[in-house]
DNA sequence: AATCGAAACAACCGCCACCCT
DNA sequence: CAGGGTGGCGGTTGTTTCGAT
């Protein structure tokens, strides 16, 4: 492929291994943040943004990749019925996967899966989804967010956020299915990842008119 | 072996909230 | 308080890879 380049000469398209290195070693140097920075430092002709998205997305220590284990399936499945389309907090509840991948893996795998599953058609009501406005609910996401100390909470957590009578339908009747062989079947849990758990209570609290009591109930889990 | 359509995934775009001056 | 800059998000697009015929 062809990178591109447009505009005020700031290039486009795919990454290649040497701009790899080059901003690997910036954020190694540097630390993240201050992306707008990041071209200049690492001397890339790239937009902060491109930067951002390719450290966040691929190079990234932290980053899982490969396919995705039928426990990480599940939890997804909980989590979007629970969510909506917030990738973002969605990822930061999987270990290792990034907002992006999230997104990709739904939209190829079980955006169709869900909706042509005749129980799971049912339509999620909308009450019923969390839909803080996107930056208060980035930094509740962060008190969500909270790693879990042990494997039990977190399946405890799992357990008691949902009804999963219907993840397990849906899994039971797609999981093995899905072509590719993109599930590994099982596979292990990683440990929780660092998080950036900068959430007041009072940013927690601006979001509460807006999510539903049972989500709520759910944070008790957290004591949130 | 070649072709074509579908699937997978990397990357871009536009928008918006937050922060700082 | 206002305005500009920045970071981050979700939606979408473009390219590559894979599988079927």
């Amino acid at each position: 492929m062809e990178s591109r380049n447009i505009g005020e000469g700031v290039k486009r398209g795919a990454w290649s291994k040497e701009e790899d290195i080059l901003l690997k070693k910036c954020v190694q140097t540097y630390g993240q943040g201050r992306w707008h920075l990041v071209p200049l430092r690492a001397g890339l002709n790239r937009c902060r943004k491109s930067c951002r998205l390719r450290w966040i997305n691929y190079l990234s220590p932290n980053i899982k990749r490969g396919y995705f284990t039928a426990e990480e399936v599940d939890l997804l499945i909980r989590l979007h019925r629970l969510l909506g389309n917030r990738w973002s907090l969605i990822a930061g509840r999987i270990p290792g996967r990034t907002a992006n991948d999230v997104k990709n893996f739904w939209n190829t795998h079980m955006a169709t899966k869900v909706s042509s599953s005749p129980k799971t058609s049912e339509p999620v009501e909308k009450n019923e989804i969390i839909k803080p406005k996107p930056h208060k609910l980035s930094k509740l996401a962060m008190s969500i967010n909270k790693p879990f100390e042990e494997p039990q909470q977190k399946s405890q957590w799992c357990s008691n956020v949902l009804d999963t009578t219907e993840t397990r339908k849906i899994n039971g009747q797609n999981l093995f299915s899905i072509p590719r062989g993109l599930y590994s079947g099982g596979g292990t849990t990683e440990k929780s990842r660092a998080g950036n758990n900068s959430t007041t209570q009072k940013d927690v609290d601006n979001g509460v008119s807006e999510i539903s009591m049972g989500f709520w109930k759910s944070l008790e889990f957290f004591n949130c």
